[in-house]
RNA sequence: GGGCUCGUAGUCUAGUGGUUAUGAUACCGCCCUUACAAGGCGGUGGUCACCGGUUCAAAUCCGGUCGGGCCCA
């Protein structure tokens, strides 16, 4: 038959939205009865991908599922629309850079573009067929969210648990802001590696570096213990080239004596390994050659006000002119890279704000165990990352969209002074403020010019949802976070973290976890391979149904392909359904009393409600463990190989004997159609949202406004014993030899043919042997007793 | 380098100790006047990555090897 997907998706997008078919009653205060969902706010830096087309419909999946098990669903929707990535963001769709433009209006464009790119974002979730409170929904730049963003760092003052300081931070250039730990990204890259000469005429000393512009920022030489090459110069000085200052050899394990020569430079700093030494040895003292914007300063000598990269090229040809060089070698090595720009990140010493978990460690790993995981071993990536946290978490940036600090310095003092509550949301960089400061009586104030980390944020989003929508009391801790394993170490991460330090406990009773998607050769999807998929455009092509249902078809964790035959599946699928639901209305007719269970009398019916009920406990019981897919598997075999194959085909051929049939076979049977017609598009409900609703409605299934405000089917009030259900599959298995029996001589299924006889379980065969004749257009049926089932002519 | 995870027909996948290893997709036959050819019936196709161990019995449990992926160094 003819089907217009796009427009059936229209209308029923509509008709949900018009219905306001996924309210909830906020009124239920009894909190048993609610599930509520800590859904991932998308950022707003790209169109949808297959990620988004993927994990958005799992935890749809379940939203649909408890609602029609009964339950008030709190399903927010929101956009992670502050900081960085939206800065990036703005500045390259409008060709400016956040520096050079005036701060309000960069802020201006920023909101205005945030908001642009949502309006155009939202249609693509829309068109997915979530079920979300799409008109409630929060932005975490908007007021309201920095009103709460703000009030919960005050409140970690107040704890104790932020502090600023200055110290050696993780910084990116490019980016011209501190970062944190959360924000690093290994790189593999291909750099030179230069063997350069510390010797003097009595002592040869090699080192082998890959940072030459930092020459002027070594404090030390270090070498292995063990190095029996470098034992007579241990504790001695050597002069540093080109700068000329004396620095001493130090012996630490550290130092790996078969990479360059087994001795490099300590620097203040080229990565996370010289800050750890020189912390551990702190009598060496402080170079520092980089300043906060990546340039080389006063102290680099010649090298003052090149950026890294000049600094380097400079370097490496003044190394080569002065003959100190040995050899260069090219080599891969890894470096510290800031995930949103690649650019490898230094360190620098900068004053920040940071939150104090350093020594919670333990504390959070339990914290996060009093979650459930589903899949269980993704909370051991959580451990691992808490394990190898080495800095507290630095949340200052210093960038310009975001959630400001609500904070003031005296100008006399400069003791921080800290906005009142009730006043936030406050932006000190455009708030001016009278007051006085409580501990000098100083009357002149500098505001704190940075943000905070997107992260401190959207750590936050049980609290920005749930006080949005003034539930917060009642439903926090939520019941579920869904989200990628790709950002355990950052979402995950941050949110227990906060809802530990604010409020002592986990912020939701379990989390779970989606893979990531990959081309159909297994490979990462990206714009430089050319392997990138539109959601949109397979929701075009096969309905957005399919694209949930290929969604559907791994288990929570697990990674995914993109696969054509799972969309040719579900586009299957989708129009079998619309076809048996057809023939049910066919052979229905004009049969609408409601199927009495308890008084089904005929095998035939009882077995198919014997298989419904299975299905429904089976189906129910996965639901229940999140298993979806599983779910899905045991109805998919249901309604094709048991119902459209074997029971509609049997109900197709008693309604057209039904001259010769008894009436109440005849009515029974429409009922029973109708009856398990219902119940499955009503388990179906959940992955494929719009054909179930389409022929809810086109065939009268039922009473209500929506399929999806049906409740999720129970078990049928009607004893049926396993023999029963046994025997009745073994009639299907004789139906089964009649058709091979026809394949075998070429016939099409419903040519009549003679009498014969079936070998097999005699009695059986002859109590069904009329549905048999009947659904099979054979002759006179004779049966003997046998082992083995066989069909053949009678003779 | 460390942690986790995966390896089952051409492709994708079910299956955590017990008949002849599940199903999809692709392919090959046959079957259209009576829901659906985007269908039905049937078929071809697998040393369950490899090696070793435990067991009456291993795709499944254990150890190792190889290969892919993710995260962290």
């Amino acid at each position: 038959m003819e089907l217009d997907l796009p427009s059936m998706e229209e209308k029923w997008k509509k008709h949900w939205l018009e219905h306001d078919i996924y309210r909830y009653d906020a009124s239920v205060r009894d909190r048993s009865r609610w599930f509520a969902i800590d859904t991932p706010p998308p950022t707003i830096s790209g169109k949808m991908h297959m990620g988004h087309a993927f994990s958005y419909p799992h935890q749809d999946f379940i939203a649909r599922y408890k609602r029609m098990r009964g339950f008030e669903v709190y399903y927010p929707w929101g956009f992670d629309d502050n900081g960085l990535p939206t800065e990036r963001y703005t500045e390259k769709t409008l060709g400016i850079k956040g520096e050079r433009t005036d701060l309000l209006e960069f802020i201006r464009l920023c909101n205005e573009e945030s908001e642009k790119a949502e309006a155009e974002l939202l249609q693509g979730w829309l068109n997915l067929g979530l079920s979300a409170d799409f008109r409630n929904s929060i932005r975490t730049s908007s007021p309201e969210s920095k009103k709460i963003s703000q009030k919960m760092f005050l409140d970690l003052v107040k704890k104790e648990r932020v502090y600023r300081e200055e110290a050696p931070t993780l910084r990116c250039p490019t980016c011209r802001t501190a970062i944190s730990q959360i924000e690093l990204k290994d790189q593999t890259l291909s750099t030179e590696f230069i063997y350069l000469n510390f010797g003097t005429p009595d002592n040869h000393l090699t080192i082998a570096t890959t940072r030459p512009e930092l020459i002027g920022a070594c404090v030390a030489i270090v070498v292995n213990p063990n190095d029996d090459r470098y034992r007579n110069m241990v504790g001695k000085n050597v002069k540093v080239p080109f700068y000329g200052h004396e620095v001493p050899v130090i012996a630490d394990e550290y130092a790996v004596m078969d990479k360059g020569t087994g001795a490099e430079m300590l620097c203040t700093f080229g990565d996370q390994n010289d800050l750890a030494l020189w912390r551990k040895y702190s009598h060496l003292g402080l170079r520092v050659i980089i300043d906060g914007r990546g340039r080389m300063n006063e102290l680099s000598g010649d090298l003052a006000g090149m950026s890294i990269q000049e600094a380097r090229k400079t370097m490496v040809q003044k190394v080569k002119d002065s003959g100190l060089v040995e050899k260069i070698e090219r080599v891969k090595h890894s470096v510290n890279t800031h995930e949103r720009c690649d650019t490898p990140i230094e360190i620098s010493i900068s004053k920040q704000w940071s939150v104090r978990y350093m020594d919670l460690k333990e504390e959070l790993k339990s914290t996060a165990a009093s979650v459930k995981w589903i899949p269980e071993h993704m909370k051991i990536r959580l451990d691992n990352w808490i394990d190898g946290l080495k800095w507290d978490w630095l949340i200052s940036r210093q960038r310009f969209f975001g959630v400001p600090f609500p904070v003031w310095y005296c100008k006399n003092c400069s003791k921080p002074v800290f906005a009142e509550e009730n006043e936030l949301p406050v932006d000190p960089r455009l708030d001016q403020r009278d007051m006085e400061c409580q501990h000098c009586g100083g009357k002149e104030f500098e505001p704190d010019t940075d943000i905070m980390d997107t992260w401190a944020t959207s750590s936050l989003t049980p609290r920005l949802y749930l006080i949005n929508d003034d539930l917060f009391d009642l439903l926090y801790p939520m019941d579920t976070r869904f989200q990628g394993h790709d950002i355990i170490n950052f979402w995950a991460f941050t949110t227990l973290v906060r809802s530990y330090l604010h409020d002592g406990i986990a912020p939701w009773e379990n989390i779970t976890i989606s893979g990531n998607v990959y081309d159909p050769l297994g490979q990462k999807m990206s714009k430089s391979k050319g392997n990138i998929m539109e959601p949109a455009s397979l929701i075009a092509q096969y309905g957005a149904d399919s694209v949930r249902y290929w969604a559907s078809t791994t288990i929570p964790g697990e990674d995914i392909k993109v696969k054509e035959q799972d969309f040719v599946r579900g586009r299957r699928t989708i129009i079998k359904m619309l076809n048996a639901a057809n023939l049910v209305k066919i052979i229905t007719g004009a049969e609408k009393a409601p199927l009495a269970p308890e008084n089904v009398k005929f095998p035939v019916n009882r077995w198919i409600l014997g298989k419904l009920n299975s299905v429904i406990e089976t189906g129910t019981a996965y639901m229940d463990q999140y298993q979806v897919s599983r779910a899905r598997a045991e109805l998919d075999n249901f309604f094709w190989n048991v119902f459209c194959d074997n029971y509609l085909e049997l109900a197709k051929s008693v309604n057209n004997r039904k001259d010769t049939l008894s009436g109440e076979m005849v009515s029974e049977v429409a009922k029973t159609l109708n009856y398990v017609l219902l119940q499955t598009m009503k388990m179906y409900a959940p992955v494929l949202p719009f054909i179930t609703e389409e022929i809810y409605h086109s065939h009268n299934l039922g009473e209500k406004e929506s399929i999806h405000l049906e409740q999720w089917p129970t078990g049928i009030a009607l004893e049926i014993t396993d023999k029963e259900i046994s025997d009745f599959d073994y009639v299907i298995s004789v139906i089964a030899g009649i058709r091979a029996f026809k394949t075998e001589r070429k016939l099409s299924m419903s040519a009549q043919i003679g009498d014969i006889t079936i070998a097999g379980e005699q009695n059986l065969i002859l109590e069904n042997s009329e549905i048999i004749r009947v659904s099979m257009s054979t002759g006179k049926i004779s049966a003997v007793a046998s082992q083995t089932l066989e069909v053949r002519e009678t003779q």
